[in-house]
DNA sequence: GATGAATGAGTATTCATTCAT
DNA sequence: TATGAATGAATACTCATTCAT
């Protein structure tokens, strides 16, 4: 099956292959993946149907070079900003920084991100690597501080936690949208909590 | 279309819309809502693929009823627990009755939950239903707080942020295990969190 | 259509012609003509899927090549045989020799024989050659037992119905290999029958 | 539950069954197994496309029925001859009776014949239930003139002999027709050839 | 001549929904 | 009401053939 799958090396192979992982990506955010077919991929990237298999093994390989698409979207800035961290940590100014690092990115991603999500429990190479991610950033971010000399019990726990919890603030913020929720008050909340959290 | 769908009123088609519905509910947390037909599910819930139609529009007003039901094993023990609060309020015996009923709710439910909330960015009617449950239990609990005397200044939100946090922190310690986490650790710090947030 | 086939002259064309052919043959053989496509085809040939059409009008052609290397192959061996054939015959020896390349040829061909034989009744021009073939031999074989002075009634037929039983009987002891059949003694059977028969 | 309500609705789905085989049958027969679409196959049957899978698992799954069709047909008359063959045997006239039925056999079932035959080096299933076919016919032949008294050396060799032989024969009879051959004079070479056989 | 990427019609199979009984 | 056979549009994927380079 898999044998005649090109691994493009030209400019305009590349770009092909590029604008179907663009297309499979919105198509993906705006309508799910059950609900989009190889058609209308090959369609909004401008190629025939059966290029598609020249690039890709099946529907499914799309689907997991949008995740790393997504992930180098979503969560590289996070890493880029812990990698250029410098003692003394400003911790109030990081996480302001991440905060909005965070609503950006939902604001940005946050379709493709639930149509990925979503097939986390119906299949297990989305479910690994987005496991795989999360582990990545926690402990990237984890080096970071060590690094630059925060000292902190239980570090790794109370950054995963962090990260778990913006994630959902995030989403809360860009998505939900009660009308009862005042969301600037939000955000001080959550920023409020995750100065209490590093306060060590 | 749906001019012949039936409101059952005998026991016996109550049962049988039961039926579906409990039917529907384990193979769309199984498998999710798109690998999941309608065959399967009268299959499994004993009655014949044409009858389903006698009870539900189609196959998403199947899902809106067993959101229903969802709603109902995961809200209501919070909504009971609150109903029955009486001041003064013992804030951390609080805390943990709800860390460990929402740790319950996500083993019992976290499946069909996924199933469900994937679906909201792909359909209107699942998104708003979803909404409306955090409204009403947010505004359920600030209202039973607030009722039995707890004086903290913007209380819908904190109890939104945690009432999102509980989400997520129950999420994490069931569905994802990270070898590098210790989820008692992180229970603790979800405990703390949520005390320090209600240090009104 | 085929108006820029070419008939290669260089070496270098003929070479590459040969080992197109070659690839049909052993994969047509494997797999069957439709189970076998032209790219796996120029693959195993070491060329391009484009050069392919330009040394074959389309896959069927490839077929038509494959068939003659086939006869070639198969019934040159009896050709050559009867050509050197000088009275006075020894029948028995003849038809010892006879059977041991029949089923030489089948064990070498076989595998072929059969995805071109199953042609037969799909395309017209696949079964034009067999037929052509099978008269060629019957005809040749004739004109050399004539020429070496055999007198038998009916020769034409009983030529043609044993090149049939020996094709049939060797298809057999190659292919079936059925566990209540002692196929040393089929052998024994063929060639008694065939003594029989030329026993004018 | 109730027969006499179901016993019609299942007749009618024999019938539905029996004319989707019937269908393959043809379609096979004329245009070889791969070049035979299940939409075809359904239209000719009278259904839809779909409902082909409410019988038949696959594709396949049709040829295999159709395979048992044509043998039903193509050896169950041999079976049914000599299960009713009594001594004295008259052998002349069972291979009469045998050449002209085999004849027929192929003339009604040759084009199928050849479709499923090509089969056999592509699908184990159906190599094996040709195996199988043959070997049966074999050895309920031999079974039945064991029972009625013809002394025989090596008769399963001989039987399995005759059968391939009169099958080949029975095949260039029907299709080949070359034009050098006089074929009543091949009648009378297959008959003779037999009975010297069975001359014990 | 030679390449191999590209095409797009074609195929087997599924499944939400309908309907004759 | 209830059944489950029937429908047919939809879909992922293939492959003989073409064509820009």
């Amino acid at each position: 099956m898999s044998d005649t799958i090109r691994t493009p090396v030209q400019q305009r192979s590349i770009d092909k292959k590029n604008r179907i992982i663009q297309a499979g990506y919105e198509l993906f955010a705006a309508h799910g993946y059950f609900s989009t077919n190889t058609a209308a991929i090959a369609k909004r990237a401008g190629v025939s149907t059966g290029i598609v298999y020249g690039y890709f093994h099946d529907k499914k390989d799309i689907l997991v070079a949008v995740l790393d698409i997504y992930a180098e979207h979503v969560f590289s800035p996070f890493l880029a900003l812990f990698d250029e961290l410098r003692a003394p940590i400003d911790l109030p100014a990081v996480i302001d920084r991440v905060l909005v690092m965070a609503e950006d990115a939902h604001r940005n991603n946050a379709a493709i991100h639930e149509a990925l999500n979503s097939l986390t429990h119906v299949d297990k190479d989305v479910c690994s690597k987005f496991m795989a991610l999360e582990a990545e950033v926690t402990q990237h971010i984890v080096a970071a501080l060590r690094r630059e000399g925060l000292q902190c019990e239980h570090l790794t726990e109370k950054v995963h936690w962090a990260f778990e919890s913006v994630q959902s603030h995030a989403h809360e913020c860009v998505f939900d949208q009660h009308a009862y929720i005042d969301y600037s008050l939000m955000r001080s909340i959550e920023r409020a909590q995750l100065l209490k959290l590093f306060d060590c």
